[in-house]
DNA sequence: ATGCGTTATATTTGTTAGGATATAGCGGGG
DNA sequence: CCCCGCTATATCCTAACAAATATAACGCAT
């Protein structure tokens, strides 16, 4: 049979989700796109949950991860600061070990 | 500031949940009862809950892992069968190899 | 001033998952 | 033959979650 096993990591900060792979992910399209609403769209996510998601992340973070700004040029937009950048990658790393690690504890399984 | 990196593995059959940590703590206690809605009840889950997890685990699996019966000694019982033992036995030591692989990832980052 | 494209927030509506309840069926034992 | 405790299943109801919509505020540019 085909079992597959499948993983799933996140931070937590005093008991409440700080980061997982639906933040990461919008969190590289505000990236992409250098705006919150946009990013949403592309994620086909609604503005209220996308901005609610970031707003617990910034709150939870030790410091800022995404800066929101609205007015002025272009009417405003959303940019990742280099503590933000550092926690996606050190998150990213984890992950994809994490994956390899389970592939390597499959082939040690004979029922898979 | 207290970040903690926290982990969920599951296993798919044909992209669909064959077992997690709820279906297997839930399997856990059918068997220390010996009775689904005894175990459903002890941990405070609805018997269709229950009974609902265990099916979609049976029809997913490739061997049955719990033999459910009505009627007979006692009005009948669940019993885990010997697959379904060997089966979330690999789950958790797979399991408890993932928590301890991501505690040493923890202590290679400084940002924890 | 006015326009523009954002962020920010409230309100209303819709959808879905789960709980609660009720009832039927099963099969050995007294 | 009926009683018991369990499995099995349908129906209704509620509550949590998500979507949709509307509106305001912001600040630079023209």
């Amino acid at each position: 049979m085909d079992y597959k096993i499948k993983s799933r990591i996140w931070i937590e900060a005093d008991g409440k989700i700080l980061l997982g792979e639906g933040r990461v992910n919008l969190i590289k399209a505000i990236e992409s796109t250098g705006s919150l609403s946009k990013a949403a769209k592309s994620m086909g996510m609604s503005y209220k949950k996308a901005w609610s998601l970031i707003d617990a992340v910034n709150r939870r973070a030790e410091q800022p991860v995404i800066i929101l700004s609205a007015g002025g040029k272009g009417g405003g937009g959303a940019t990742l600061t280099p503590y933000g950048k550092s926690l996606i990658n050190t998150f990213e790393t984890i992950n994809q070990n994490c994956w390899g690690f389970l592939d390597e504890q499959i082939t040690n399984v004979e029922q898979f």
